[in-house]
DNA sequence: AAAATCTACGGAAACGTTTACGGAGCACAA
DNA sequence: TTGTGCTCCGTAAACGTTTCCGTAGATTTT
C-alpha cells in the first residue's frame, strides 16, 4: 500500500477525515475507542503525515535552507553539522545546497529555497558572487536570513564570522616577532571580505612594527590545494623569496607545503609558515602546521539559534544581528 | 509583499487562475498579451511557485533524500558532492541529513523522509544499526533506496560499494611482499560490512601467502582519529609488537601514526603503515601514507544515476543492482 | 417534562497548484 | 442560414492536511 492517506483511513474506518486527523492529534474530542482504532490502522498501514499538505496549510516547514560554497571542505562540514545538531533538536529539518561558488548557482538554489518555502535561509556566500539581489529578495519575503562566515556588507540580514583582521594580525605579528624579514602572504580570492580582512589585519601589523608591505610579496590563489600549489611555487622563486608566509587558509598552507618539498625549502628553518583554520589534520602534518584557530562548529550553532528565533518571533524585527568570534594562534612546528 | 500566491495574480489581472498557470507554463491555450501581463506582473512581484502545492499534485518532489552517517568525514562529503551534481543536472534537489551513526536517529530521519514524499533516497547506513525494518518499509511503498559504501545484506535495494575484500587483500599483500612477518590489523566496528570485508580480504591474503592470523594482532575502533590513537597505542606496546599494519581506513592510519610518533617508533623502518580510503591529506602526511584508493565522488555520481533512473521508470521492476567499485592500492612512503 | 450542557463527530473551507473539460465568441465555408 | 473549427478562457476537482463551526444524541439540571 503505498503512501497512505488519512483519506484512506477515514474511509476503510467509516469515519470522517477531521476525526481521523484529531484522533492523530491526541485532542479532546475524540472518543478513546475511535483514537485506538485510528492509531492502530495508521501504524498498520504505515501511515506518515505528509509535509507538504502541512506546510500549506500551516505556513510552515520546519525546514531552514542552507547553502555553502562546497561540502567536501571540512570547515564548512564542520558548520553544516553545527547547525544541524541544534535545528534536529529544535525538530527542524535542514536541505544543503553547494553553490560551488558559482554566481548562477547560487541565484537558482535560492529561488529553490524559496519555492521550498524554508522557514529560514544560511548562506556563506559564493566567491564569485557580486550581485546581491537575490539575496536581499529574502527580506521583503520575511525570510530570516544569516550569513556565516562569507558574508556581504550590501546585504540585509544577520553575521556571524571569525574575526579575521585580528586573524590576520596575529599571524603576521607572530612572524615578526620570530625575525622573519621577508614576510608573504598567499591570499585568497579577491572580492571575497575573509581575503580583504586577513590580509588587512595582515598589513596592520607590518605596520605596527615598521616593516614595509611589498607588493611581490602579495600573490593570490583560489581555497584550493592545487592552485595554491602553483602560486607558493612561483612565489618561492622571485629573485628574493620570502622566509616566511602567512597562507590565507590551512588549505592553501598544504599547497605551500607541497611547494616547499618540491623545492627543497626546509620548514621551518628556511621558511616559516603560518596556515588559518586549524583544519582537523593540520597538526597531523610534518611539520605540524602552526595556524589561527577559527570556530566552524560554534558558527553553525550560532547560525541555527539566531535564525531558529527569529523564525519563532517574527514580531521581533529588530536590526540584523552582527557576531564576530574571536580568533587564536595555535603554535606548531612549521613557525 | 511576502510570498504571492497564483491567486493573487489572477485577482489582480482580474483573470481565472488557470489562465495564469497556463500563462506561466508557456501553454499554446494563451492569448500573447495575457501571457505578457502574467509574465510581467509575476516577475515584478517576485513570484515562486511552491513546490509543496505542485508536490501535492503532481506526486513528485524533485527531491531525494540523503544520509550519511557524518558529513564532516571526507570520504561521505565527496560522496555527497557526485551524488549533488548529478541530481542537480537532472533538476533534482537533494536532501542531506546525519544519523551521526545513531540508530534511532536515522529511523526518524528516514520517517521524515518519508513524510516529505522525496522520490528516492541515499543512504549510507549507521553503524549502529542492526535492525533494518524502516529501511525495508520502502521497499512497500515504492520509494527507491540505494545504500552505497555501508550496505546491508538486510535490506532491499540497490547496492554501490566499493571492493572491501580486494582492498584489504591488497593492502596484506603489499606489506607481505615487503617482507613484513608480524603484520596487524587495526580493524573498524565489528558490525559494519566494510569492516568485516577488509579484514576478511587482510585474512585471506595472509592464508594465500601460508601467513598465520594472530588473535592479538586484532584490534578494533571506531573511525575516530582519537579512538584509533588510543587503540594504536595498545597494540604497539604488546610484549611482540606487530611491525606492519593494515588500518582499516585513512582516519584511523592516521591515529596509528600519532601513536607511533608518540611511542618513537619510526615509520616506515621499524613499523609498515597502510591505510584505506586516500583522503586528500594523505599523500601530504609525513611520512605520506601509502594506502588503498577507494572511489567516492563516482560512487555519488552512480548512486544518484541508479536513482534516478529507477525513480524516471519506477515500471522497470527489475531485481536490485549492485555495483562495486575497483579498488587500487598507492604506494608512498609509509610502507 | 422541558431546558441546558456535554460528548463525539461531520461538513466544509482553506492552503497553492495542475489539468480535464466545457463553452463563448468569432471567422469562414457550404 | 447552419455548421465547422479555432482561439482563448473559466469551472471545478483533486492532491493531503488542519481547523472552525455546527449539530445529533446522550446526559444532566431545573
Amino acid at each position: 500500500m503505498p503512501q497512505v492517506s488519512i483519506k484512506d483511513i477515514a474511509r476503510m474506518l467509516n469515519i470522517s477525515i477531521a476525526t481521523v486527523s484529531r484522533a492523530l492529534h491526541d485532542r479532546y474530542d475524540v472518543h478513546p475507542e475511535t483514537r485506538k482504532k485510528v492509531l492502530e490502522l495508521a501504524e498498520k498501514l504505515n501511515y506518515r503525515p505528509s509535509s507538504q499538505a502541512i506546510g500549506l496549510v500551516k505556513k510552515r516547514t520546519n525546514t531552514i535552507g542552507m547553502v555553502v560554497p562546497e561540502i567536501d571542505n571540512q570547515f564548512f562540514s564542520e558548520i553544516i553539522n553545527g547547525l544541524e545538531n541544534v535545528a534536529y533538536q529544535a525538530g527542524f529539518n535542514v536541505m544543503i545546497f553547494q553553490s560551488q561558488n558559482i554566481y548562477e548557482r547560487e541565484v537558482k538554489i535560492i529561488d529553490q529555497l524559496i519555492g521550498a518555502r524554508v522557514d529560514g535561509i544560511a548562506i556563506s556566500i559564493a566567491s564569485s558572487t557580486v550581485d546581491f539581489k537575490h539575496l536581499n529578495l529574502l527580506k521583503e519575503m520575511d525570510i530570516p536570513l544569516v550569513m556565516f562566515d562569507r558574508v556581504s556588507d550590501e546585504v540585509y540580514g544577520h553575521k556571524i564570522i571569525n574575526d579575521n583582521i585580528e586573524g590576520g594580525y596575529l599571524a603576521a605579528e607572530y612572524l615578526i616577532k620570530q625575525g622573519r624579514k621577508r614576510i608573504a602572504h598567499v591570499g585568497g580570492v579577491e572580492n571575497l571580505k575573509i581575503s580583504q580582512q586577513r590580509l588587512h589585519g595582515f598589513k596592520a601589523a607590518l605596520r605596527d612594527y615598521q616593516m614595509e608591505f611589498k607588493e611581490e610579496y602579495l600573490v593570490r590563489t583560489t581555497f584550493k590545494v592545487e592552485d595554491s600549489f602553483q602560486a607558493a611555487l612561483k612565489l618561492l622563486q622571485i629573485p628574493e623569496p620570502p622566509d616566511a608566509i602567512f597562507a590565507v587558509s590551512d588549505y592553501v598552507a598544504l599547497g605551500v607545503l607541497k611547494a616547499a618539498k618540491e623545492l627543497n625549502i626546509k620548514i621551518p628553518e628556511e621558511l616559516a609558515l603560518v596556515g588559518f583554520s586549524n583544519l582537523a589534520v593540520s597538526p597531523l602534518l610534518e611539520p605540524s602546521l602552526t595556524t589561527i584557530n577559527q570556530q566552524s562548529y560554534a558558527i553553525g550553532e550560532e547560525s541555527a539559534r539566531i535564525l531558529l528565533e527569529h523564525i519563532a518571533h517574527p514580531e521581533l524585527k529588530t536590526e540584523p544581528e552582527h557576531k564576530i568570534f574571536k580568533t587564536n594562534l595555535v603554535i606548531r612546528n612549521s613557525a
